[in-house]
DNA sequence: ATCCACAGGTGATTAATATCACTGTGTTAT
DNA sequence: ATAACACAGTGATATTAATCACCTGTGGAT
């Protein structure tokens, strides 16, 4: 427990002591596995998190079960989920999924609205999670909205190995096109075309990235 | 002017005494005929607006000249823009361009930040404007990502009502083949077919919702 | 050893969308 | 009045993506 405390002042070094005291206290480490979803349909959100540790995959799912990959989650950053779900959706849910063994801090819903006017570290903080939610979902919009499938592989596997922090995804086909709302055999033969041109290479149950 | 702070209270009647006072010391109040554009690519924004009356339009471009529609701005809403251009975009951007004569409330952007922890109720209008804009940047990847063309200009046509005020959208196929990222062509035969099913009614430079 | 579920490869076909070429029809400028 | 132009309609064709059908290979489970 110390030593996720520890790992909260390095992963946020910019909260101020004050705000740290306050996280300790208010704060509840939790470890989830990897493939748990950890939200699904627009339950109300109890609690905001800070992730600690892992990766959480956020997706959008519509009405007839198809999902749509918006970004991840990593270490140093806050789950928005809580901004957004507290918005009456008509049609379609944020669903949420750890992607590795995560830890997180939970904390109280009411808190994080208490700190906005007590710390401005806190503040801050919170103003940049929402623009960088709002940047990284805009990049996913620009992404459908102008270009093609092959593309859009491309900076499906990209984000992946970077917030993976490593060459090999392990993803199946199946998964790809599931999260670009595609079909898995279209996906297979674009996966084809980039292992030819050599950006990529195929294996079963996972994709190495050589050169994207 | 008088009139115009009147505006303000009954358009954000959630707002304290206090901060009333602020907005009116601080603010400047700005009108601009219709089809101004206000922000272009990646441009420093020095200030927020309120908008009190009138219609702005925000939609994405990529490096190619393409556009995308993300939403409009109505009064009673604040400009979301000043969040996302901070962010160091690297090949798309952000465009805002007014859909009719508009009157904003122009705002420092150091105050912006100032009466956050000062005014309760600029906090929670703030927090509220981050969601709201989050929330319909969703809706509008859903309908991409979920909804073929024909449904795709439904929505775009639903909205523009809604947001005019008015079954008479003022709006070319062009356009809305431009902010769809689409062709004219396709717009032109799709936009037919759901005059044929009674759903609209097409006229030489504007089209009339009768049934969505 | 056999069966089965699942990953993935591939050809054939269809559907959706984009592009090209051309037409007509009002509006506007000269 | 007429030329120039923007808006819109439409057939033909091309491209992209989705769907269907079927096959192989691999790794359990029994």
């Amino acid at each position: 427990m110390i030593a996720t405390i520890k790992d909260v002042k390095s992963l946020f070094p910019e909260f101020e002591p004050a705000l740290m005291d306050s996280l300790e206290k208010e704060g509840t480490i939790r470890e989830i596995p990897a493939g748990t979803i950890i939200m699904r349909t627009g339950q109300f959100i109890r609690s905001t998190m800070l992730v600690l540790d892992g990766l959480i995959k956020v997706y959008r799912t519509d009405e007839d079960g198809n999902e749509f990959f918006m970004y991840h989650l990593k270490p140093g950053q806050a789950c928005a989920l809580s901004m957004t779900c507290a918005i009456g959706q008509q049609t379609s849910q944020i669903s949420a999924k750890t992607s590795k063994d995560t830890i997180v801090l939970q904390i109280p819903i009411e808190k994080m609205d208490e700190w906005m006017a007590e710390y401005r570290s806190w503040y801050q903080f919170v103003v940049q999670t929402y623009r960088s939610r709002f940047d990284e979902l805009l990049q996913t919009l620009d992404s459908i909205a102008f270009r093609h499938m092959d593309e859009r592989i491309e900076f499906y596997l990209k984000r992946h190995r970077d917030n993976l922090g490593t060459n090999i995804i392990p993803v199946t086909h199946q998964e790809i096109a599931q999260e670009l709302n595609s079909s898995r055999e279209v996906v297979s033969r674009l996966l084809k075309k980039l292992a030819e041109r050599g950006k990529i290479k195929l294996n079963r149950y996972h994709i190495e990235v050589l050169d994207l």
